[in-house]
RNA sequence: CCCGCCGUAGCUCAGCCCGGUAGAGCGCCCGGCUGUAGAUGGGGGGCGUGCAGUGACCGGGUGGUCCGGGGUUCAAGUCCCCGCGGCGGGACCA
């Protein structure tokens, strides 16, 4: 039993840290807390799904789970024009679409990052954990420093931000810490400084990232303005680098039709990715690719390795595989858009969201 | 979590590679130097004492669980293993 809990923990994960620690705590025997953060930053990307699935994962296996909604800190981040109201409806937004994807949202606690922001304990503990740490150590942990950070304008409240992401963990006295591998120096910098202050050493369960749909840059929610701006001065056709599970079927096909998938190339691939990572990690992980007959005819793949073999060497032509994956994420974003759609309030806040983070 | 560097006197570090009596600089303490106080006829000087001051100065002195624990060896700061602590970097993608 408990060897199913921890198989269903860590399936589809990228790795944890540590397994070991992870075992004796479900060994134990005792409740375990986790939490995933996230930035409500402009619309749900398929991206969000990878963890958005291993939430509902966790929240299986037992795991009493937070969902904190990260409003202030996409303020610091300058998401969505710095318009908190936005920010914070966009964070209502994504846990309503958590609840699409099959999350028992009944078993999870939601918690606005602004609940934290009102407690001064809380500002105590991120003094505490600056206090832990150095300079260098915090700019190493900066996820923004990975672009053209260098010449960037930064202000200084984004240099809070990681003791801020520690103090979060510290706060909520957890268990467990869920997220993308971007989420990396967060965690190991929040077990760091738990060794100092005496604190628990959260684990850490990175999974996936998906690479954006012209390969390379990963998928990023908010796209920003100048990446955008120049975009578009670009090439007006380009197609936006992100498919969103609010996408109608047709740009969903669209996108991916034009995403990048080169003949054999499996590196960097986004539509072998989407593949991979959501639809082999679904209940029905399988791709039937319809083909006509003088093109082989169809073919289904039962196994995400199967796939990637047959496309490496050639045997399935990138249209094929764009059209079999568009139909099949199609049918797996149906019900979210659904559920979505049957609100209107949410249709025109998927519009607003839409319009401000491109802006 | 992974990798690297570091941990030796109060402080900054050398010594470790190549095993054989633990070092330097700074600091600290004592003195050298200057001033000053002090019942006696006046004046001068010396010494001792107290107090104060002073210097990239000169003497003299003070300095150590060599991070911890094991191991190898006749002998470990030095070599090997396991830890702890500090720092820096890495960690999907760029």
């Amino acid at each position: 039993m408990s060897q199913n809990r921890l198989q269903l923990i860590i399936r589809n994960t990228e790795e944890i840290v540590t397994l070991d620690e992870l075992r004796q705590k479900l060994e134990s025997g005792e409740q375990l807390k986790g939490y995933i953060g996230f930035e409500p930053s402009g619309l749900f990307h398929i991206g969000w799904m990878i963890w958005a699935y291993k939430l509902r994962d966790l929240v299986n296996a037992g795991i009493k789970m937070n969902v904190l909604v990260a409003t202030w800190h996409a303020w610091i981040n300058d998401k969505l024009g710095g318009d908190l109201e936005l920010i914070r409806k966009a964070g209502d937004l994504t846990i309503e679409i958590l609840r699409a994807l099959g999350v028992d949202m009944s078993k999870v606690n939601v918690i606005d990052a602004e609940e934290f922001a009102k407690d001064k304990d809380y500002w105590a503990l991120v003094l505490k954990v600056a206090k832990g740490t150095s300079l260098a150590r915090i700019k190493r942990a900066l996820t923004i420093m990975g672009r053209k950070a260098e010449e960037a304008e930064i202000d200084a409240s984004k240099l809070i931000y990681p003791a801020m992401q520690v103090a979060d963990i510290f706060y909520q006295d957890l268990d467990i810490a869920l997220g993308g591998t971007d989420q990396r120096k967060a965690h190991m910098l929040a077990r760091d400084v738990a060794e100092k202050l005496g604190r628990k050493k959260v684990i850490a369960i990175h999974t996936p990232l998906l690479v954006g749909l012209q390969g390379g840059q990963r998928m990023e929610a908010g796209v920003d303005r100048d990446d955008y701006m120049s975009a578009i001065k670009m090439s007006k056709s380009k197609p936006e680098n992100a498919i969103f599970v609010t996408d109608p079927p047709e740009v969903v096909e669209s996108k991916l039709k034009q995403a990048y998938c080169p003949k054999g190339v499996v590196e960097d691939n986004p539509v072998l990715q989407i593949n991979k990572y959501i639809i082999f990690h679904t209940e029905n992980p399988r791709l039937v690719v319809e083909r006509d007959p003088k093109y082989g005819g169809t073919v289904v793949f039962e196994s995400y390795e199967d796939l990637e073999r047959a496309f490496a060497e050639g045997k399935l032509h990138p249209l094929d595989l764009k059209a079999a994956t568009s139909r099949k994420l199609n049918e797996i974003l149906d019900p979210i858009r659904k559920s979505i759609e049957r609100k209107s309030e949410y249709v025109e806040l998927v519009r607003r969201i839409e319009k401000s983070v491109t802006r």
